[in-house]
DNA sequence: CATGAATGAGTGTTCATTCAT
DNA sequence: GATGAATGAACACTCATTCAT
């Protein structure tokens, strides 16, 4: 049984680990925006303490350095892709559709953050090597939810015999292309141009001849 | 006619402009060097004058200031993969082969200078719009060399009725993710392996089903 | 007469105050430790409160600021040399003995804690006007027992007539100098021998001819 | 043969050598002026740089770190030490005399460097290994000084036995404490009285009978 | 043309101290 | 009494840039 001290010492540890967690984001999202708006070499410790309102020194109670703050940022950017990619690929029965679902959904998130992609292109670089891996298993991780799509639409027999990790990345890599590339890519395309473009594309690639005429609504011109 | 003097004059003057050219020269090949290996941010003025064996002051002749020799050591490495990937288109006659070959060069191209190719995508941001438009303008000029290969194959008759430009800046994005994502392809494939499958993909994706049989070699398991 | 209350406020009133002196004691004690081995300046608050098992607040408390509680760290460790020596002098007869034993517990207690002695030194020089008067005070004290016993000894015609200033800091500076220098000492000397050098050697400059015999024992080779 | 382009580089190079010395010079002035009134804690890079009428910066250029520049100011403070302890020593010839000639010797440059003595018992401390080292190494030679007129002495047969390195050093604790304890002894004492006292009473412990009656001058009052 | 000493604003980081809870 | 989150001034150190020589 608990004492009342017990009791009152579990709400307050609880109650400052809240506030614990949420000043850690409220930093975060000040550092995530003025990082991708400028790039994290741009970003001085003091500017992002004067965004989120608050002293240099306290950022150093959440974050020891600010090579962790860079970190965190671009995890931070990453696990959001890769949750909301999950997602999207869980709604569809159909593999060859997973395969468009994931990339479309893929696309939807690195438009909605094109500054963040970008922010981890740029500046994975200047982690160290710990971080470097933790950034690249977050990709990966992203990248598996493409490759099982893959993977089950060749055991379906419904696309040729492609090799599936290039396929996978191919499509990732497109994906950040458009933030990578929007300087170009919105001078010719809306968003959902680029993306059914590029999924008629794909797609147009490795379907067998037999199962086009099933997908010719994602293959648009392709078809 | 020319005076003595004036003869004199111009011989010295293009001594002088030779000179000025190779200390251009030198300053870049050392900013270069190590611009590629560790990002431009890293870099100070000092450390490439003493990697250039000349002082800091003289790099202020030559470069009016950081940023312009950063921008100089970018566009340097970009001029030379549109030269090389030049080269490459001209020396095949059939279009979808073009399409092979200019992807092929600029693949190795990139293969050769990877750590430019990651320093092209980190520091452009750094420049200014000038910096900037100027790196884009030599973007889309190589992208030309691939697009006029496109366009050739679908006038032939030869691919579907691709969007040139998705597909042109699609074998760009491939080739450079070769540099982007050494890490992970490069655990997986060999450079060649790499340009075989992409271009098996690529081209698998656009050519026509009663064209496909005469690229059987290019299309490897996709044939 | 104590009405119930009153002495129920007593009781929690002395209570209190037992309580408030072992806290007082118990960060003095971390503070001790933490500054005898790094010294003061590379102490931190929070690093003491960690050791002491407090937090940073509660000192704040018991002392001061960081000065306060320097001094109070360097006074302990005098007072602690201080009533250590006088307890060793005390326990002779003989004035020159007792010369002798001051010198020898001075010598423990400063072996006993070199450290101490060594912080008691370097950071003297930190604290305000008044801290440094403490600290010379407890020091002047200190070195009245051991005048106390050259005086004796002078008037009991035991030993030449010395400036009993000189000869009792010099004593002092001794036992000190078995922390100072104790690189170079304890690479050539146990402490023992330490010791016994500096005893005869301190008394050979001063006892009468007529009465060396009768202290042979200390005097080792310079009988 | 000299060029002449040759020669003026040399000049050139000798002008810079000599400014670069001369600025050394002027920056380990304004920093030991500094640290021997506050200690070298209480001098920021700042504070030193203004009092020298330069830059920050260009502190850096001369000294890596503040640490190296806190181990030059040492060093300097000890070797000014050795060189007049060495020219001391040399002027006399009798072993005894030497002693007695380097202490007094010893005395006065601590006398005339008091702050930068106690410069060297606070902050050697915050050296690394190289630099505590460097600075033992130069009072370990002062100590030779000093160790040489003693064995002299003894080889002489003036005094009686003692060990070379007690005697010697406590000669050099006893010029130190002048410094250290300055607090105390000038309050009774003038350093000529100080410097007589204790030469007379540290002989006095080491002559044998039959050499007293020489150094009456020297033993003052313990004749 | 070439040097490199000199500048000084700017950076990341620390830590004594306060105060709402 | 006790906590520890929050503050912000201070620090060591860097580096693009200038300019007298």
């Amino acid at each position: 049984m608990k004492t009342l001290q017990q009791g009152a010492d579990e709400a307050t540890a609880a109650a400052r680990d809240a506030r614990t967690k949420s000043r850690r984001k409220q930093l975060l999202a000040a550092a995530a925006r003025l990082m991708e708006e400028r790039g994290s070499q741009e970003v001085s410790m003091q500017s992002v303490a004067d965004a989120a309102g608050v002293s240099v020194g306290l950022i150093y109670r959440y974050f020891g350095n600010k090579q962790d703050l860079v970190q965190a940022v671009i995890v931070g950017v990453l696990e959001e892709f890769s949750n909301r990619v999950g997602a999207a690929v869980t709604e569809v029965e159909d593999p060859v559709r997973q395969i468009a679902a994931a990339f479309k959904g893929y696309c939807e998130v690195i438009d909605e953050n094109r500054d963040g992609t970008i922010l981890a292109y740029r500046d994975t670089k200047t982690l160290d090597a710990a971080g470097r891996s933790a950034v690249k298993e977050l990709e990966l991780t992203t990248g598996k939810l493409l490759s099982k799509a893959v993977l089950d639409a060749a055991d379906a027999g419904l696309i040729r015999p492609v090799d599936y990790r290039i396929f996978a990345f191919q499509l990732l890599m497109t994906a950040h292309s458009w933030a990578l590339k929007h300087w170009y890519f919105s001078r010719h395309f809306s968003h959902e141009d680029f993306i059914a473009h590029h999924t008629a594309l794909a797609l147009s690639g490795v379907l067998r001849p037999e199962t086009r005429s099933q997908y010719s609504d994602l293959l648009g011109d392709l078809a």
